[in-house]
DNA sequence: TACATATATGCACTGTTATGCATATAATAC
DNA sequence: GTATTATATGCATAACAGTGCATATATGTA
């Protein structure tokens, strides 16, 4: 009952919605939502963190990053067929469309690890 | 997308859940849903506004009373999802128990025109 | 060790939402 | 017409949520 409300509360905000529609694509990193949606390091942390949560996301470290993405065996079944749901609605949507593009490109800013250590630790790849 | 938005925020608040659930049951007035809740006239019925403002309810006037129901025909299949989900949650929660259990007995207070006019018209009876 | 990078978070501010009270509106009774 | 009743709503206020900025934390580099 709190947990339904909390969950509908997570629901109830444009960006939060945007980051689940760029997950739906992938696991991704802070600084890809960042860049992907244009919104600062603080809000990407904070919004994934909330639908994380909720029990939305799970949470993967690997060196500096925290690779966030979707839950699925510890998510209960309401939570996945609300996300079922709202796929559709995110796919015929031009913001969320968009915001998929600019995901493929999304790179961590500073290039200069890149260089050096293997790409299965940069950038962050699918889980 | 923004309808997407407007649908969560009207779900994230216990007490308009706890309309919902009573709807779930049969087509209530204003005055039932503030006795069975317990709270106040304008608050239940800016809850019942709010649920028939995003979609899930229809209002048919009969005299003086405003009867709000569930709007199964005009009602798109994403919100029935979602009703559908929450009724499990609502049948195991002590206080929607409670709450169904006190409309049985909701009752305008005042009883004077109840004596003079058909039932059919007082108390409001389900659809 | 010092420095750099990605992420998380405390604080302040702002905008939104919830709600009680009083009052307006609409239907009905007399 | 007036009075009564159910419902809706304007206003004030209090609680809450969102967000930028600065800073803390954790990890990795040299």
């Amino acid at each position: 009952m709190r947990d339904l409300i909390k969950i509908y509360k997570a629901l109830s905000d444009e960006s939060r919605l945007r980051v689940l529609n760029l997950l739906l694509e992938r696991e991704c990193c802070v600084c890809e939502v960042m860049q992907a949606l244009e919104i600062s390091q603080s809000k990407a942390s904070r919004m994934l963190r909330a639908l994380y949560d909720v029990g939305f996301l799970k949470l993967r470290k690997d060196g500096l990053w925290s690779l966030y993405s979707f839950d699925w065996e510890g998510m209960d079944a309401h939570l996945k067929d609300i996300l079922e749901a709202n796929r559709k609605a995110f796919e015929s949507n031009e913001q969320m469309r968009m915001d998929r593009e600019r995901l493929k490109t999304a790179r961590c800013e500073d290039t200069r690890f890149a260089t050096k250590i293997s790409r299965t630790q940069f950038p962050p790849k699918t889980s």
